[in-house]
DNA sequence: CGGTTATATAGCCAAGTAGCAATTTAAGAG
DNA sequence: CTCTTAAATTGCTACTTGGCTATATAACCG
């Protein structure tokens, strides 16, 4: 599974939201998911295998954190369409303000 | 579909690339592809339900084009978990320039 | 050791989907 | 109207996936 396939499952996208404050047990994710345990695991193994998060043992938890590298790569593939029409649209406005 | 799902799919982004040097004819994207005529069409579909695409007819053709507005929607989910991690790779070489 | 807690895996099911070939719809062209 | 071209839809299959329950693994506690 790659970076924009892993992303496109909500639940993931809300894994990923909160890492953002830091390492987290994955029990922590469980509590904040209303999907059941083993749903959380196959996830957080999914967002493993698309290189988006790491995660090391502590004692029997085991502590899951983002991994940004392939983040990157998601932008690496939006920005040129962004920034296309970034500019497209500050050229609209620009003819609209001579148009006034 | 939304357009996290819709990005997700190689084909899909690729038909987003092609249109990023503007409106095109179906036809011209099934050329590009490697995918049959009317593979391409199905994931023409998804992309338009997805608002990632507009479409209009010209005579017996059908021009397609991006409609940027969930682009924008894919960014703004995005550009947090960036920002948090340029801020840290930051901190971390400011870190290491203290260190020397 | 046995018991408890944290997490992962296995096994299953229902739903979705990416692909194709065949067909249909619709718009020109003659 | 007939033929051709452009695109969409239908019908099908194989595969993937997200969810669940049940079980296994593994670490800690007594």
């Amino acid at each position: 599974m790659d970076a924009f396939e892993a992303i496109a499952e909500p639940n993931r996208r809300r894994i990923l939201d909160l890492l953002m404050s830091g390492e987290r047990p994955a029990g922590d994710l469980v509590g904040a998911l209303s999907i059941c345990q083993p749903g959380v695991s196959k996830h957080l193994r999914l967002l493993r295998e698309a290189g988006l998060v790491r995660v090391r043992a502590d004692g029997q938890r085991r502590l899951y954190s983002v991994e940004p590298r392939e983040l990157g790569a998601i932008e690496a593939w939006l920005r040129p369409h962004l920034e296309f029409w970034r500019g497209r649209l500050d050229a609209l406005e620009a003819h609209l303000d001579e148009e006034q």
